[in-house]
RNA sequence: CGGGAAGUAGCGCAGCUUGGUUAGCGCGCCACGUUCGGGACGUGGAGGCCGGGGGUUCAAAUCCCCCCUUCCCGACCA
């Protein structure tokens, strides 16, 4: 056996100067450690988990079947909650003629540098370029136009799921890429009241429900200042997470855009009055960026850790033998085990690939998330029990083989609330009240977080703290304080304040 | 676009300063054998337009010139 532990270790890479030089063997050796280098840990967890890869083309993606299942179980996840709350999904083309996009003079303005254009087809110079979607706002709300003449057309709630291209300066896997997918929800209002309560129900009962219930990530939710607001919206509403590096990240938003579309495209309707009016509109979306979102908030130095909700496998089975004898006891044994835990409704996946040994398939399952491991061997057929690690807490211990089907779910349901927990008590700890501003300075450089500070609301304050510490103001929270109650003075300048702000690097 | 670095086997790298046998190492891959309860080992094997073009030289991965590409740091961003 020592010989074993020895080659082991000698082949294990420890350091994560080591690991870097070595992604070659992070699939089958070790992490860098997440509190010494945050991105390699990163960069390694979404290579060696399996999950995507760069891809040929620059800033762009290829994302594997297993990074692909968690995305597709984040979409039935928030899918399913906005088919709850009434919406329909559609679909419009990726093509947008150019002089589409540029109605809208705020919205051109801050998407025309990340577009990228098509200028030939057919073998053709085209007459006017078509530009691949960075959002679709446009196309939408000059079809809408066709779509809506009376009040009785509305409201319009449809939602696409699709890809956009935005050509990002700095690509990042999942976080930002070139091109994404999404889900973008577009809807059309009688009314200014109507409009913004749409903005607040995807925010609160699609956004806030589908993350915290099911990616187990505690989110902020509140507005947006105005220089990171939406382009063409007249408020935008955020949902903000913060990762384990202190870094805080937008894994929602939701739009209301007021008329300034209905305006740009003539979306116009006969009201109740017999007057023309122009319609109310929202825009609100959520993307690939919330599988990173995952793995930066819940992984740990084995690797990622997923919730149980969106885990593609929840159980994954290692049978232990070395006879012959052996394997068939343990795979009678293990045959009605499975057969349970599936008619219990449990993703559960047996790892019998002969040419890995039980180490190496602890490792990579660990390194995938896998919420739960069950190892069966003889010396646990022989007690009765297999042995169940649990991968939020790291631990092993001995569970009766009889009623298995049973037992799991509780667990599962336990580790779906134990990341939750963990994920905000982390938060909580990393949330800061200063009362200067140099301390607010302070602790966004260390330790990082959330720091939270009264706030004049003038652009030239927020850019301040820009300038001196690079963090954005990444929420104007909804609650605890509405704005109306704010008492104090800006931490920035001292001048009277307007709002609560909370501060954070941001990715 | 401004500042830095790198292109050699599927991946990660050495070789280049000082030109010279058949271009090397680790991992991975293939075959066989021994192994198998926390990332096993042995033996054998396959795999290279040394980023592209041009030059210098008897001779270029190595020296010179041009080009291309990628990565990192700043501005943009779900």
């Amino acid at each position: 056996m020592g010989q074993y532990r020895e080659a082991a270790a000698a082949a294990r890479l420890d350091s994560p100067e080591a690991a870097l030089k070595r992604p070659d063997r992070l699939r089958a050796v070790a992490l860098p450690k997440q509190s010494e280098d945050f991105p390699a840990w990163y960069q390694a967890v979404v290579k060696g988990a399996e999950l995507a890869e760069p891809s040929l083309v620059r800033g762009t993606m290829v994302i594997r079947p297993y990074g692909f299942a968690i995305w597709e179980r984040i979409q039935q996840a928030v899918d399913r909650r906005i088919k709850e709350t009434g919406h329909q999904n559609l679909y419009f083309p990726l093509l947008i003629p150019s002089k589409l996009l540029e109605k809208e003079a705020e919205h051109v303005e801050g998407f025309a540098p990340e577009v990228a254009v098509v200028t030939h087809a057919g073998g053709e110079k085209l007459d006017e370029p078509l530009v691949i979607r960075p959002t679709s706002e446009t196309i939408i709300w000059a079809t809408y136009a066709k779509w809506i003449q009376s009040y009785r057309d509305l409201p319009l709630l449809y939602n696409q799921w699709a890809n956009v291209v935005r050509w990002e300066l700095r690509p990042r896997l999942f976080l930002r890429t070139t091109e994404f997918l999404w889900q973008e929800g577009h809807t059309a209002h009688e009314t200014s009241e109507e409009a913004m309560a749409e903005a607040r129900t995807i925010l609160d009962r699609v956004y806030r429900a589908s993350i915290e219930d099911d990616l187990a990530l505690p989110v902020r939710l509140g507005r947006k200042s105005a220089a990171e607001r939406f382009a063409g919206a007249v408020e935008t509403f955020t949902l903000e997470a913060l990762m384990r590096d202190g870094r805080a990240l937008q894994s929602g938003t939701s739009h209301y855009l007021g008329q300034n579309f209905a305006k740009a495209y003539e979306v116009k309707f006969l009201g109740r009055e017999g007057k023309e009016e122009y319609a109310w509109a929202t825009s609100w979306g959520v993307t690939t960026r919330l599988v990173g979102a995952l793995i930066m908030a819940h992984g740990d130095d084995a690797g990622l850790r997923l919730p149980p909700n969106l885990a593609p496998i929840q159980v994954v089975i290692v049978p232990i033998y070395r006879s012959d004898e052996e394997k068939a006891a343990v795979t009678g044994a293990l045959t009605p085990v499975v057969a349970a835990l599936k008619a219990a409704g449990v993703r559960v996946q047996t790892d019998d690939r002969e040419e890995y040994r039980p180490g190496y398939k602890f490792n990579e399952w660990e390194l995938k998330g896998v919420p739960v491991r069950l190892e069966i061997g003889p010396k646990d057929l022989a007690k009765g029990e297999v042995v169940l690690y649990r991968r939020d807490l790291r631990q092993k211990s001995p569970v009766p083989l009889k009623g298995l089907e049973e037992h799991i779910p509780g667990v599962l349901a336990g580790i779906q609330a134990e990341l939750f927990a963990q994920a905000l008590a982390f938060r909580e700890a990393r949330t800061f009240r200063p009362s200067t501003y140099e301390e607010l300075k302070a602790l966004i450089k260390d330790p990082g977080g959330f720091v939270e500070g009264l706030w004049c609301g003038r652009p030239a304050c927020e850019d301040r703290v820009k300038a001196d510490t690079k963090a954005t103001i990444r929420v104007l929270p909804l609650d605890p304080v509405p704005p109306t109650e704010i008492q104090g003075t800006c931490i920035v300048c001292g001048e009277p304040a307007t709002e609560l702000a909370a501060w954070a690097l941001a990715y």
